[in-house]
RNA sequence: GCCGCGUUCGUCUAGGGGUCUAGGACGCCGGCCUUUCACGCCGGUAACACGGGUUCAAAUCCCGUACGCGGUACCA
């Protein structure tokens, strides 16, 4: 049977990376089975509800290259608050199969109960404002008086849940140690486990493929696949992201670390989606080749979720470089200039798509992130500023100033400006002054440039064309003499 | 505190009883190439958390400890 596999994020803000991976992991089975990759909005919890969450989640999906097979785009159903009917349809079924009651404790009861370091359950269940502790006349007069009143699941006092997990293995855990969890707030609004566990059966989902930090509410879970009598899904509790330093990923550790957590912050930073995507399979998957670099297409694939490691990963932001690198080298210059055309746009006005390209064809290998482009080789759009202090000391001699005004003027009266004129040229013009061609070639970097590394000094030239070079040497000649 | 999960180079990981004097990648260091910086190539640094078992043999299996992470909400 082909799977079925969702991602059910929370609206609750933007697109977390750590959520990105969920995703990937989610989609790269279902294309690798043949399945289907099911979008679904968990947005019950209406105060924590952030206006653009959900339209953040769509458009960072559909950057990272994860197509949605069904969602909120395939009409309705695939938002939480548009099912609440079904929810409080299936808590009937549970009240009336005496798997859950109603409790209409305030949340001062709830906080003094817990002050105790108690849990709602077995040991407490009979002391709180509950369907145990009232009679059946006054829960229905409460309910008739509409009072606030939540409906929570009953959980056996004893017995062990076990289960297995693709990624984990064979879990165990004990009734005893599970709350009353409530599934239906007073809001009306069914809570995550209650949505989650109705949402999956009938959303035929096959495959549970989520972050580890619901691993331990699982049980409670199985409790309500039992309860409704239906099969649980495969799970498959895939292993935190953690920041560099071991703890979790947090606006915190974007901040000190330069860790971006959520995407949107990637695709602002000019990250390659594809180098995004790559980096993510490997936090947590490998195959089973040495292979590093991948694409979608590999990476679904090879994907298996057998080979996910069962422990959590730390994020290393020079890896996401490295990998970036990479998959600009793949894209190919067109495809790099065309992505980064808007930006550049931005920062230096309006550039002709053949000039951007011709930047990056000679920036080449060197380029690590598209933003370097307005940045370190911010000097292929404008004339520099300064010259690095560092490489004046080092290359721009006394006779510096000489050389530069000379070449320029060879400039001026070159035939075709391109690599091999602009080399015979400078040579030529060395050996008639009498020094080695380096003595023109790093001040002439510097001049044209401001610094001292880059690309080799006639593709620098060449792309930068004619008219810049020759103003540029000049300058350069007049401002440091 | 209690419950659960985890633990191989700095980081991501391979390995799942003998093939491991533990392999790859990123990073770092050195060399070659070279007009610079990169790229590329070559080389180097660096790890089985600890303690007990089981076994002829354990990084690999079992138990314990330590540490890390997660959970313990009318949040997801």
């Amino acid at each position: 049977m082909a799977p079925r596999v969702r991602f059910a994020p929370s609206p609750t803000g933007y697109l977390h990376i750590g959520g990105l991976r969920t995703a990937l992991f989610c989609y790269l089975f279902a294309r690798s089975q043949g399945g289907t990759f099911v979008l679904r909005i968990e947005d019950t919890d209406r105060s924590r509800l952030v206006e653009d969450a959900e339209a953040d989640i769509v458009a960072s999906l559909r950057w990272a290259g994860l197509v949605v097979d069904e969602g909120p785009a395939s009409g309705p159903g695939y938002r939480q608050s548009e099912r609440t009917a079904l929810y409080q349809d299936h808590v009937q079924r549970l009240l009336a199969k005496g798997h859950a009651y109603y409790a209409f404790d305030t949340p001062e009861a709830l906080a003094a109960m817990r002050q105790d370091g108690d849990a709602y359950g077995p040991a407490t269940r009979g002391r709180m404002l509950n369907a145990f502790t009232l009679s059946e006349s006054e829960v229905t007069a409460r309910i008739a008086n509409r009072e606030p009143h939540v409906v929570r699941l009953l959980v056996p006092e004893k017995g062990r849940i076990e289960f297995e997990d693709l990624i984990k293995g064979h879990v165990a855990m004990d009734a005893a140690g599970l709350d009353d969890q409530v599934l239906l707030k007073s809001d009306g609004f069914p809570t995550y486990h209650l949505a989650n566990v109705v949402d999956d059966h009938h959303m035929r989902i096959t495959h549970v493929i989520r972050g580890e930090e619901w691993l331990p509410s699982v049980p409670k879970h199985m409790l309500l696949y039992r309860a409704f009598g239906w099969e649980p899904p495969v799970m498959a509790h895939l292993p935190l992201i953690l920041s560099p330093s071991g703890g979790k990923l947090s606006k915190r550790s974007a901040t000190t670390l330069g860790i971006p957590v959520s995407v949107r912050d990637y695709r602002a930073l000019e990250y390659e989606p594809e180098a995004l995507v790559n980096f993510l399979a490997l936090l947590g998957w490998h195959p089973s080749s040495e292979q590093e670099v991948f694409s979608m297409a590999e990476l679904t694939e090879q994907f298996s979720l057998d080979r996910v490691v069962p422990s959590p990963a730390r994020f290393d932001l020079s890896k996401l470089r490295w990998s970036n690198q990479q998959h600009l080298r793949l894209l190919g210059t067109a495809q790099v200039a065309a992505r980064a055309a808007d930006q550049v746009a931005k920062a230096f006005g309006p550039v002709a798509h053949t000039y951007v390209a011709s930047v990056v064809a000679a920036v080449g290998h060197r380029l690590v992130v598209r933003s370097d482009l307005c940045t370190e080789y911010a000097y292929f759009f404008r004339d520099p500023a300064l010259y690095d202090p560092r490489g004046i000391k080092r290359r721009w001699k006394a006779d510096a100033a000489v050389l530069m005004r000379a070449y320029a003027n060879r400039l001026e009266t070159l035939g075709a400006f391109d690599e091999a004129q602009l080399e015979s040229a400078l040579r030529t013009l060395a050996k008639e002054r009498g020094v080695g061609a380096g003595r023109i070639i790093h001040p002439a970097r510097l001049a044209v440039s401001g610094t001292t590394a880059g690309p080799s000094l006639f593709v620098l030239l060449a792309a930068l064309g004619r008219e810049a070079c020759v103003r540029r040497l000049r300058r350069a000649a007049a401002v440091l003499g």
